[in-house]
DNA sequence: CATTATTTCGAACGTTCGTTCTAACAATTC
DNA sequence: GAATTGTTAGAACGAACGTTCGAAATAATG
């Protein structure tokens, strides 16, 4: 009876579904300019059917942060089963995939979306501040104790900046030069793990 | 009658009044959510007379970015002013003045706002897009022929990516020390300005 | 002071939206 | 196959929204 009590297989696959339809819509219209009856269409059933899966709208924003916030941080987790010795230089190869993702149409939208919703919507900052403070303090960590760097606070916060800042970019400048960027990136990105 | 055809001081002021309120409105409810009685309450007018100075809702956004835009350029076009010889440590002196600006907390919360709007109004993109096109090209412009630097897109760039980043991180990490990014932020500019 | 023009208001309208509800349908159990 | 449980659809509701409109108030003009 309860939405969030039930997690049998077909519940949860109904969920997803769900969550996937209100993420197109929601990157096409905004979190108040999509209606439910166009999340509904989108996800092949009727407008009332989803409230036996969701208690309200708003939910389902807070469930599609949750999961973008999940994503967000087992990406950031995936940096710590790299060997101290190769780390410094994976960092840096992987400046590309942070760029790809970060400029991604779809990714910078939602990203962008969940941005605007969480400056008036107090759950919402609220979730995006702790998976920031957990993946913050775990990119610390790694470089501190893995590459033995000091200062990591300044370092973290500039990578992350830049990194944040990607999706506005390419909102604003569409034809940006992604592979270009994407060499100046790494340049920062080595001098930020050096000096 | 044409709300854009007058432009007596009277009806200036009166459309910078409705502007004022209602970029206050956006910032505490986004644009979407916002009233246009909320909005006339805090303008000190009925919600019906707002209609005589712009056509709809639509047209007061439209406003709204068309002026943070002109503040924008004029902001870019200041640097213009600035001697050849002091103009590379001027550009370093000024980074805590960007990291104020794009870290006010009413400040980046319009500006996302207006981004996230940007993302499903064309009209709004097209703006955005030709504002960063003309600050871009001038910025470009000084680095390369005051300080005859080459490969001065990657270097603008990265830089807009820095401060446009700013807002979004102040958002996820509202303890962020700002002093320090700065201080942070000028050595990626200096490094920017010489590499 | 009479009149014309302009500014202002707030009630009213038509829509749209999130949400609820009832009843039909399908699946499962005994 | 009857009963029960879970699933679906779509009509219906109240609230909120952007917008319009006619009249009242105010200012300007002669």
């Amino acid at each position: 009876m309860n939405p969030s009590g039930n997690t049998s297989p077909r519940t949860r696959a109904r969920r997803a579904q769900i969550l996937d339809a209100a993420a197109i819509c929601f990157v096409e219209q905004g979190f108040h300019g999509a209606g439910m009856a166009r999340i509904a269409e989108q996800a092949n059933m009727s407008a009332g059917h989803i409230y036996h899966y969701f208690e309200n709208k708003d939910a389902i924003i807070e469930a599609i942060v949750d999961r973008e916030a999940d994503i967000h941080t087992e990406k950031m987790m995936s940096f710590h089963d790299i060997p101290r010795e190769e780390l410094a230089h994976e960092l840096v190869e992987r400046a590309d995939e942070g760029v790809r993702t970060n400029t991604d149409p779809f990714q910078s939208a939602l990203n962008l979306e969940i941005i605007a919703e969480a400056q008036r919507n107090p759950h919402i900052a609220e979730k995006l501040r702790a998976n920031d403070a957990e993946t913050r303090k775990a990119f610390q960590n790694l470089l501190s104790e893995k590459l033995g760097l000091s200062d990591v606070e300044g370092r973290v916060e500039l990578m992350f900046t830049l990194f944040g800042g990607l999706p506005i970019r390419i909102l604003r400048n569409p034809d940006l030069d992604r592979e270009g960027l994407t060499r100046y990136l790494r340049q920062v990105i080595r001098a930020i793990l050096a000096e």
